[in-house]
RNA sequence: GGCCCGUUCGUCUAGUGGUUAGGACACUGGCCUCUCACGCCGGUAACAGGGGUUCGAAUCCCCUACGGGUCACCA
């Protein structure tokens, strides 16, 4: 464990899909973390066994890798299991916790008088039981980056649970001890966390912990538990895009679109506000990234291999948003062409272009097949269109027809 | 309900006592054009409401309304 050093971490959970909220938070954590030249550390919660999704965790460090967030830096809670039961047991010692011998179902008709029960009728009972702590005797104080000071009354915290009844921690519990043996010092959560911290602050402050970590809970995003981003990425969002959206919005930025490492160098975490999510904002973003992407690259995003077709690709950006969009307009560049108009016009003027020699530019192939095949006006221009890119209509030939001149051969056959 | 947070065009944002309240995305009108688009030139559209303070308030103060979050052996 490092010692002395301020700490970022992140903390998903191994028990559901990262959204978009999620990456959002990732992404600050680690960006604060660069800035302040300090540690990133993912820690993945799976403290609640049966609520954990088999590689759900492997998943996750993919995605992250994907949008170039380091996973070399990763620990698991259960592992701390023994650590999270030891202290538990001496917050019981010290009588700051209670054995609770409630049922669920008696809870719904009173209230848990656990706490008041003497040692002997706590050993007699041998009832599953759990473990409550007992809230505390004062009210706490806990400074947040964003919200300023906040005072929570002692009455507003109940006695909740940190142990289990199979003795696993709690999540909260975990979490705070974690953040404490890990030597945190900075936590970026979404505000929905807020109402943890007192909690986090009295199990600590419980165990004489008296290091102060900041908190920074921000406005989080509205409808973003209902994005996940694995679907994003499916449709066809590049990482850089998606990036690019969630460090934007809420945000005050220099220039509309960047890239993670630019944005290294002025984000500012104290300007984010509340937002909701816009796909049509992403998709404007996307398409952005899609032009800034190397042509090769893009290719090989879009099932490609050769530079010239990242290049048409980007073409196709002035109809097409996302990966998914572009595809099938390439794809139909090399598919198979049987139009439903102009069909006559169409074979003639496939069998006067396949015979046509190569032409370097556009103009000089449209005035030899026009001579050759004594077409004119829409009867030529709409099959010749359907010869060169499978479909009625789309961008300027002249824009298309450099990138694809020396796949002619291949085209029009 | 208690506690916490928030509120400028549909969305994101500028604005920190004096602006025709600006920009971007979306929507939309025109031009351009082999098509759909792009591009260019335009357009619609916002200070949640009410009280103060002030010569003057989106901006400062108070109240109300609305929205979000949290009060689990879920995170």
């Amino acid at each position: 464990m490092t010692k002395g050093k301020v700490l970022f971490r992140f903390a998903p959970q191994a028990t559901r899909d990262l959204h978009i909220g999620d990456l959002r938070i990732a992404l600050f954590n680690y960006i604060c973390a660069l800035q302040a030249k300090d540690t990133f550390l993912i820690r993945i919660d799976d403290t609640d066994a049966e609520a954990n999704i088999e590689g759900k965790d492997q998943e996750i460090l993919k995605i992250l890798s994907l949008f170039h967030i380091p996973v070399t830096n990763v620990t698991y809670q259960s592992h701390n299991r023994k650590f999270h039961q030891q202290l538990a047991t001496k917050l019981l010692m010290d009588q700051h916790a209670f054995s609770c011998f409630c049922t669920p179902e008696s809870l719904k008709k009173h209230d848990c008088t656990c706490e008041h029960l003497s040692d002997e009728a706590v050993l007699n009972n041998e009832s599953p039981f759990c473990v409550r702590i007992k809230r505390p005797q004062h009210d706490i104080t806990c400074t947040d980056r964003f919200k300023g000071t906040m005072h929570f009354k002692k009455e507003t915290i109940d006695n909740f649970v940190i142990l289990r009844v199979d003795k696993s921690p709690s999540t909260l519990f975990a979490a705070a001890l974690d953040d404490m043996l890990g030597d945190i010092s900075m936590i970026i959560r979404e505000e929905e966390q807020l109402n943890h911290t007192p909690k986090e602050i009295m199990i600590r402050d419980y165990l004489g912990y008296d290091k102060e970590i900041t908190y920074a809970h921000l406005p989080s995003i509205c409808d973003a538990h209902t994005t996940s981003l694995k679907s994003l990425l499916e449709e066809g969002f590049l990482p850089s895009a998606i990036t690019n959206y969630l460090i934007m919005t809420g945000n005050e930025t220099p220039t509309e679109i960047f890239d993670l490492q630019e944005a290294i160098s002025w984000f500012d975490l104290d300007k984010i506000s509340t937002v909701t999510f816009d796909i049509n904002k992403l998709r404007h973003i996307n398409r952005e990234h899609i032009k800034k992407t190397a042509d090769l690259e893009l290719a090989k995003f879009l099932g490609y291999s050769s530079q010239d077709i990242g290049a048409v690709a980007k073409v196709y950006t002035e109809e097409a948003s996302t990966i998914n969009e572009i595809k099938p307009k390439l794809d139909a560049i090399f598919a198979k062409k049987e139009p439903l108009e102009f069909q006559e016009e169409f074979a003639t003027l496939r069998t006067v272009a396949q015979k046509a020699p190569f032409f370097k530019e556009f103009d000089d192939l449209k005035a030899h097949l026009a001579a050759k095949s004594g077409l004119k006006g829409k009867e030529f221009s709409t099959p010749l269109r359907f010869l060169l890119t499978g479909s009625d209509k789309g961008p300027n030939l002249g824009d298309i027809y450099p990138h694809i001149k020396n796949y002619l051969g291949e085209i029009i056959k």
